[in-house]
DNA sequence: TTTTCTTACCGAAACGTTTGCGCAAGATAT
DNA sequence: ATATCTTGCGCAAACGTTTCGGTAAGAAAA
């Protein structure tokens, strides 16, 4: 048998909103009897009824994480980041392991107040499906990708990240790079490099990888065996990443002795690798607490403005790119 | 403004709790009815208030994961099943980023029906507090660890996994094992597959880690370096194996040639190592499907009877360990 | 002293469901 | 034909909380 406000009131010989009040620190009571009620509500255990108080006041200062699979744990990193800011400013984070529809059920049921959707690539429908039901709409941030107008938006500048990364590459001295991933800004920030930079141009510098398919050998063939090798690789993810060091294991292909490579995505796994990689991508904590700031704001500042910015990329230097500046004469030879 | 079942009776031209039961399947609504409520229900987009159902009835078809750090995804690949396998049984999941005691709370607030507990070292106070607390009592189930009366639980039979890997081993003709790790069941396993296997012994042959330690140079400098080196390793995990191969990376040591080595914990990403790792460890689909079978189980039979299972572990081989059958001479020159 | 203002509390209503009970109408048995 | 059973539905109450309006009692002002 649950222990309610009625049974405290009965107990301290005053009426339940009395409590309610007491207990919720709300103007009203003397500070007499709300000590007095709170000592009884601690020592009968009493548990608030969350779904009574949600039935009346609509908020439970809670928020809903729609995350893409954890690959190589970025997401999880990031996701762990959220609560820990969400924490601190008196939030719940909870998650759902479920697919986007079967999330956003779950979240309305569970009287989440707003929700983070990263929106990985296939998820837009989900999105598109929010905002026409307006289930959350205008309590929902959107991350990494599926901008739209009135929404809350966290961007990252993926484009400038890979362009990044080949300059530092080309001031290492290398001049042929391959971009293996998807068609994307990733690829935008690539094509400027190698234009900007004037670095040596090949059709097989792209590797193009569709979503959910896989570094094979075949599409990699070529590439590694015919004429204008590249020097340098920058992978589109930790999972193409995994495939192309299997790839090169396989051909006893050293890193970074025999080529370079740069990783999009920097998670601490990254570090740990046999060759730490060197990587490039969003800062996790920023993107945390910008997260936290719009989240909270919203309701602080006067008007509703959608926030809308974009988090820059950083460079994380390690051990999987090796300079060519020493060997330039040979290079050019 | 939110659609409830009344502004559906409005429109059905008939009672607020009519369209209840025939949202519901409960008898007493004729099919006609029936038909019609779900028709209008579907087009006004209801979404049923779960903060006035628990109130009234105080089930919601949920489980809430208190779940440890991801450490190596083995437990984010649990989840994930579990959260597969509960889909299919039509509950929910949600999970939490949080310590327990705020885990807790949260999925007390937001109304789980049971929880699912894997008691990771040092989360034992917090089993105690909810056993205590008559919190989630009878709806919780431990996993992992911290077994108690009167709760379900699924144990894992780690001291066997460590010794079927010792005789995995001992039959590939090692005769010098290390285990890294803590002092716990698998070290129980370990001693046991030296005594049984009549495999050499040393003091160094056990390493000890204190929870949240690494594994040092310094701990592993005399074994390395000394006599009666091992010719392999069992490490408690994958995180214990990150670490152990960067210090043989630094040290030009290589596997499987120079030590072989069995990690405890499979995960997918073991397979996807430099050089693909054999482990030793439970199935996460028994482990989940087990779960569920309890969860779900506990309501559909009559007397409330407590779960007490433990789940065995699978070898899983690749490729490093090395066989030493063929050297077996060598070795006893 | 009377009037006004403030404080501290109580009672009633509301949030959106489910459930138990009662009551018509139609179907079946007598 | 009347009596009984069944079906389909409405009405009212309940779940535990917050909030709104009201009302005493006491404090400050006249």
């Amino acid at each position: 048998m649950k222990v309610t406000i009625k049974d405290i009131a009965r107990e301290a010989g005053v009426s339940h909103p009395t409590v309610s009040k007491a207990l919720n620190g709300a103007p009203g009571v003397s500070e007499d009897i709300r000590k007095k009620i709170v000592a009884i509500a601690s020592r009968m255990n009493y548990v608030p009824n969350l779904a009574a108080k949600r039935l009346v006041d609509r908020k439970t200062n809670s928020i809903g994480l729609i995350w893409p699979k954890i690959e190589g744990l970025f997401f999880y990193h990031l996701g762990l980041q959220i609560q820990k800011e969400a924490a601190n400013r008196g939030l719940d984070v909870i998650m759902s392991l479920a697919e986007p529809p079967e999330a956003l059920r779950i979240f309305n049921e569970h009287f989440v107040d707003q929700i983070v959707f990263w929106c990985a690539p296939g998820w837009q429908p989900s999105v598109d499906f929010i905002k026409q039901r307006e289930l959350f709409h205008g309590n929902m941030l959107l991350m990494g990708g599926g901008r739209m107008e009135q929404t809350h938006y966290i961007g990252v500048d993926r484009k400038s990240a890979v362009y990044e990364a080949v300059r530092y590459l080309a001031d290492q001295g290398h001049r042929k790079l391959t971009f293996i991933g998807n068609r994307s800004d990733k690829l935008t920030g690539f094509t400027q490099g190698l234009l900007e930079f004037r670095l040596d141009y090949h059709e097989r510098y792209f590797v193009p990888i569709e979503p959910g398919e896989a570094v094979t050998e075949d599409s990699m063939k070529e590439l590694l065996d015919g004429d204008n090798r590249p020097t340098a690789f920058i992978v589109d993810s930790q999972t193409y990443a995994f495939e192309l060091l299997k790839l090169f294991r396989k051909r006893k292909i050293r890193i970074p002795h025999d080529y370079s490579l740069v990783v999009y995505d920097d998670i601490p796994e990254m570090e740990r690798m046999d060759v730490p990689l060197t990587t490039v991508g969003p800062s996790i904590d920023r993107l945390a607490s910008s997260a936290l700031d719009i989240l909270t704001d919203r309701d602080g500042r006067g008007e509703k403005k959608w926030a809308d910015i974009e988090i820059g990329c950083e460079l994380h230097l390690r051990k999987s790119v090796k300079t060519l500046r020493d060997e330039l004469g040979v290079e050019n030879a």
